[in-house]
DNA sequence: AAGGCGGGGTT
DNA sequence: AACCCAGCCTT
């Protein structure tokens, strides 16, 4: 028999449909996707070794991050911070640096977090059961839910954007990702998968597997599906329906007008670059950059150097464009004259700045720190210009 | 419940 | 140019 979705009798007190998978079709459904698994599964390096470090640090990364994008870092973070106990006596400095260009950078912050917590009340042994998981810091009920599951074996069900997609597709289920109904009913489905299925883990990751390479967002493979008998969608060719798009949020412009002061202390030194801490939250937080005046409206150019302290007209002043998902900044690089450095007092600059954290960093270090990648970019820009010029 | 939080690949 | 991604935390 098929795999098919079995709408529950009605419930009184919450008369929003909830579908469940019986637990015999569950079997099924669990069944056709796990051998399917076993033999379409990418090599990941997460999934080369299992344990729950490992599982905590990639599940991390791997928050609204795609897995090619993962590979390298979780690779990089692995060498050098090789079990929890490592990472939870390593700097913040250090676990920023390398969350180099993932983004996201609160998440580093968090599992660096986690790790400490693991040290001083677990014992240093990541926990294996979703529901202590889910007290950490960074850990949601889908991290929870993916490490007990994979790594350990619990019934905990998983919720993603590939899971959603798969049954929502499978279903033909309205409503956006999102949506609390939507989201609730995406959650009921993946616990009576998880409570029935022989392996809960593979199961699990089965699925994601299939929303990542199979039932992809755009262009669904559906010759090569395991489940393709069943799926509502596909019967009806309405794969491309579901899920329904979700809301976007406005994106908005800001301009932040940098100063990038390079210095060399002596004429065979290595150049070194002004740099100061960002606050405690917001973009970026407590990450390097050099200083800067961030504003709604772009300012005139004398605003810009009288704030700056500086008592001339810059010599350039570079425009780069750099979009996320949140927000278009427009940076105006502005990179002063070696020779005039010493014009200006680098401490009233701070002040003016508001920026009370700062350090001269050798320019060919930066990897050392947490700097986001375009003010990583416009720094190698003006040293090796400032190199060429020298 | 809604908004903030990166960056790059894909369409 | 707009979309999305192995989500989570704060307000």
């Amino acid at each position: 028999m098929p795999v098919q979705i079995m709408s529950a009798q009605e419930d009184i007190i919450s008369p929003s449909e909830e579908s469940l998978l019986d637990p015999r079709q569950a079997r099924s459904f669990g069944e056709a996707l796990t051998l399917w698994f076993k033999q379409a599964a990418r090599d990941l390096p997460w999934r080369r070794q299992r344990d729950g470090y490992r599982a905590l640090v990639s599940e991390a990364m791997l928050q609204q991050t795609q897995v090619d994008r993962v590979k390298e870092p979780f690779e990089r973070f692995m060498t050098r911070f090789p079990d929890v106990l490592a990472l939870a006596d390593g700097s913040e400095e250090d676990v920023l640096a390398l969350w180099q260009g993932l983004g996201y950078y609160r998440r580093a912050r968090l599992l660096h977090a986690a790790a400490q917590v693991i040290r001083d009340q677990h014992h240093g042994v990541v926990p294996q059961d979703a529901a202590t998981l889910l007290t950490l810091p960074g850990v949601g009920r889908y991290t929870a839910g993916a490490i007990a599951s994979i790594v350990f074996g619990e019934r905990a069900p998983i919720v993603d954007g590939n899971v959603a997609r798969v049954f929502a597709r499978f279903a033909t289920r309205s409503g956006r990702p999102g949506d609390r109904d939507f989201d609730a009913w995406c959650w009921t489905l993946a616990s009576s998968v998880a409570l029935n299925v022989a392996e809960p883990g593979v199961v699990n990751e089965a699925i994601m597997e299939l929303g990542a390479t199979v039932c992809r967002k755009h262009d669904p493979d559906c010759a090569h599906c395991p489940v393709r008998e069943a799926c509502l969608a596909r019967a009806s060719g309405e794969t491309a329906l579901y899920p329904e798009v979700r809301v976007r949020a406005t994106r908005t412009t800001m301009h932040h007008h940098v100063l990038v002061c390079i210095r060399r202390t002596t004429s065979v030194s290595a150049p070194e670059v002004l740099l100061v801490q960002r606050p405690e939250k917001g973009l970026w937080a407590r990450m390097w950059q050099p200083p800067s005046l961030e504003s709604k409206k772009e300012l005139m150019s004398g605003t810009v150097t009288s704030r700056f302290a500086l008592r001339r007209e810059p010599l350039d002043l570079q425009r780069i464009e750099h979009r996320t998902t949140h927000r278009d900044i427009i940076f105006h690089v502005t990179r002063p004259d070696v020779a005039r450095m010493t014009e200006f007092s680098e401490a009233d600059l701070l002040t003016a700045l508001g920026s009370p954290v700062s350090r001269w960093h050798l320019a060919d270090r930066l990897d050392e720190l947490g700097l986001s990648n375009p003010h990583r970019r416009m720094i190698d820009v003006a040293v090796s210009e400032s190199t060429d010029q020298s």
